[in-house]
DNA sequence: CTGAAAGCGCTTACAG
DNA sequence: CTGAAAGCGCTTACAG
């Protein structure tokens, strides 16, 4: 059984000057990159240190430097297989530069408003907003407290605030594009939740994208971007009298829901009685169980785009705001009959 | 566009005291609950905090009250969706009661030691692991830094750390009577990573399990807990001279690699043909697709006694320490053949 | 190179 | 109830 520390307190850089026998500032010059100690008195300071097991406090260490290093990260409940994805690289990447994510949690759809200001209790360097929406008032408030904003995959009615953004327009013309290329003549499409800006954006791609060869959604579902939404929307569009002889998912796991639904509830073959297409390309997408046709949303470029931002922006607030748009790329799998490119 | 706050710094209590005509004493009690403050006094800050847009700075006040809120989590690649459902259960369960995940991240099976010491530069009231392998040093170390730990879903060789965990035996246990009481013969294992707790476990389980009929592992395949890596095994098992009749699998992401191989590759009915378990029920599970037969791992519950082993550890690091266990149960659907309960 | 002192933004006994 | 002062653990000009 470990030996509990008897409620001693943290040891202190005064604990370790005391020690070493030197005064606190040749402590902290010591743990300072670039500070001028000598050699010496390094030597004895980090012996101390050691010793007893110092650790400078960063909050502490923030209050004068007016740097934590810490970054407010909103996420949801990290139901869709991109999420995880993405947070797990996204830390992963913060933490190479020395940065920590500080999570703040909003229920799916919401505002991050509340959630994310009470956050900022917290004087973290930026804010990543991946889940939620956040208001036009929101967005100012952050700017008041000079807290820099980075958006991923959504965007403000009022511009200004640097956001990383796959073009959901050109991934879903692209979708519907290779579909009518390939002699589709009834596409249907599952919705997500019409809240979110990639629905309205991706929804606008595929009308626009069937206009362009004369067509228009034949059927239209809503879900709500969960697998079992899917699975329920495309019941319904395939038991219609006439059925759609292709379906465009709003996101892979509806669209996975749509397959499940297609091949096992209604014993229809996928994708020779109906193609199935989704948008994402989670690594779920690739199992040979779904080998789902999709749009890929390339999430590593996304984090990468969102570390860049937050390097660039962090104590530059007057640098112009930028949006990073991410190309979405047609994932020519197993369940939709397409045209060649 | 919005008005980019230019260059000021954020509004502390003295700019409140102020502008209200009050000492920062007055401030701080305005907003502490419980504070003496008159109604009148208490109106007028409250009045001017609103107007200069002032919140109060947790990190300085942390370093007074000497409690930061701050919970540090740490958590792998996130990859095996049973651990995002975990990470959003847990994070939104910790800012209910007003904690903050600080995330650290580790790769997967690695050892926690150097992110996690890294971490606690930052005065966490508690760290929580939930990935990777933590050493009895490690764990030596946070003690004497007084920061308490909750292992989640692994176990430490020197005891003395709270731990919430599932009891891996008797679940694999459960699964290898399940399947020998239905008459399977041939029952062959698809393991996780060999330095991992849980595999260990439920590789014991399904040994004595399989022992107390008198049977042993008929064969057996080593995955690394992706869905690939059960993909993989499963061909090789069941491309054997005499393949198993049934296949238990170390969690649930290599049962989906396991039955997509069996019947999408090798052209087997499932369960007809092999019988195939798995183990956590991941939401995935449930999907009509896989329709997973399984052995749950109360996640919930898991993240519920983890919050709870928190609130009562914090500031009490002298409680003995506790292990919660939790008791797997199994979940009957349609990849395996199973005798009656 | 080194240390004493002031300061970061807050809270909390202590007097009044 | 209220304010002046000391203190939390660090860093950083400033002198030496």
């Amino acid at each position: 059984m470990l030996e509990r520390r008897r409620g001693r307190r943290r040891i202190t850089s005064e604990d370790v000057a005391e020690l070493a026998g030197v005064s606190r500032s040749a402590v902290s010059r010591t743990f300072t990159p670039g500070a001028s100690v000598s050699a010496e008195m390094r030597d004895r300071v980090v012996q101390a240190a050691q010793e007893l097991g110092y650790r400078r406090n960063a909050l502490a260490r923030s209050l004068t430097t007016n740097s934590t290093d810490l970054i407010a990260v909103v996420m949801g409940y990290l139901s869709s297989q991109y999420e995880p994805y993405f947070l797990g690289r996204l830390t992963a990447g913060l933490q190479r530069v020395h940065k920590r994510a500080l999570l703040v949690h909003v229920d799916d759809s919401d505002d991050v408003g509340v959630p994310l200001l009470e956050a900022l209790a917290y004087p973290v360097e930026a804010a990543v907003v991946a889940a939620g929406s956040i208001s036009p008032e929101t967005a100012e408030e952050c700017m008041r407290l000079g807290i820099p904003l980075v958006l991923s995959g959504r965007a403000l009615k009022a511009d200004g605030v640097d956001a990383v953004r796959c073009d959901n327009h050109a991934g879903a013309r692209l979708a519907a594009d290779a579909l009518v290329r390939a002699g589709h003549q009834r596409i249907a499409y599952i919705g997500g939740k019409v809240s979110i800006q990639s629905e309205a954006e991706r929804s606008a791609g595929l009308r626009d994208g069937l206009a362009s060869h004369g067509l228009a959604v034949f059927a239209e579902e809503q879900g709500d971007f969960s697998f079992e939404s899917g699975y329920r929307a495309a019941v319904t569009l395939l038991r219609a009298q006439v059925p759609p002889d292709a379906i465009f998912c709003c996101n892979d796991a509806m669209a996975m829901g749509a397959m499940d639904a297609a091949r096992h509830t209604l014993g229809l073959r996928v994708p020779d009685d109906v193609s199935i297409v989704g948008f994402d390309d989670i690594p779920m997408s690739a199992w040979p169980g779904f080998n789902l046709t999709t749009v890929r949303n390339p999430v590593d470029q996304a984090v990468d785009n969102i570390l860049d931002l937050l390097q660039r922006r962090i104590g530059r607030p007057h640098l112009p705001p930028e949006i990073r748009w991410l190309r979405p790329v047609m994932v020519r799998r197993g369940s939709a009959r397409l045209a060649q490119p």
